[in-house]
DNA sequence: CCATCATGTAACATACAAAGTTACATGAAA
DNA sequence: TTTCATGTAACTTTGTATGTTACATGATGG
């Protein structure tokens, strides 16, 4: 099955714009996580929905973040995009008739269920400035660059 | 992203196999999960290969259990399966020469090993017997009831 | 006013994996 | 030797993320 990157992808724009004043063109932040533009306006469409990030057109324009960061979870990240399906897996049959079936989903949903909520529990419990504050751990020495220095 | 119902859809074989002595042809254990036989025979061929199950050409063929259902957990049939993917997100680049990949990886990782692990623990807790006895209280005072009973 | 820049979005193309299907080889039983 | 059943390759279908093109919308600067 394809792997869905969107919410690995959207977190890796948001860190970068941390790390910088702003506004980001689509373009920008596209090259950043080698991508289309279009890519980006799509998987943060969600989050300026929800007023996390700002858009502006034009001259100057481009993508501002617009919230507290220490109150944003990655959670809330992963809700911006939609919930999409976490698990890979999943009942052949929601409310099926047949008692084996039923059988089936039950033990398998128990442990499906599970571990999504263990997954969204995780998300939630890390915030967006938790996740800035590492990566300002990891770059040292090297503070105040600018995002082509963060890219090979 | 696709659901895979391999796991969910073999678990349901089994069960049905469970009820009655067999031995039970492809083209029935189709009819009871509604696919094709083929498709039956490639999410049986890692569970013959590990030994869970028997199969036997010609007159009088088909698929046998071949193993002792307490000893057998859901975890091993997944395993059996090829252990496919189950989450379905995942990280945009394993081993990223960006810093910021790698802050987004090391988080979202985490959250996610946590997740696949308690999933396989749960899977691991649940013996083939354990849902046969649960299909047994499910299916009440009609017990004995053959497999085109059991489906609608 | 208008040329330029940037987002917003629809529409279409591509890539990939599960699921479904067809075809045929292999081997066992009647 | 005919029939039945598995084993497997090859192909088709389907669903979804991702990539791309095209164009409308709106803001800025001259």
């Amino acid at each position: 099955m394809k792997r869905d990157s969107r919410l690995s992808g959207v977190l890796h724009v948001l860190l970068h714009m941390a790390q910088q004043p702003g506004p980001f063109t689509s373009e920008t932040l596209a090259k950043a996580v080698d991508t289309n533009p279009v890519v980006i306006r799509r998987i943060m469409a969600g989050l300026r929905d929800l007023g996390y990030v700002r858009s502006e057109k034009g001259h100057g324009g481009g993508w501002t973040l617009a919230c507290d960061l220490s109150k944003v979870t990655l959670r809330d990240v992963y809700v911006a995009l939609g919930s999409p399906a976490l698990l890979a897996m999943g009942n052949r049959t929601e409310a099926p008739g047949c008692l084996v079936e039923k059988a089936v989903n039950a033990a398998l949903g128990k442990a499906f269920d599970d571990a999504e909520a263990l997954l969204l529990a995780r998300l939630g419990e890390v915030t967006l400035a938790m996740l800035s504050e590492d990566l300002g751990r990891r770059l040292g020495s090297r503070k105040q660059q600018g995002i082509s220095a963060h890219h090979r």
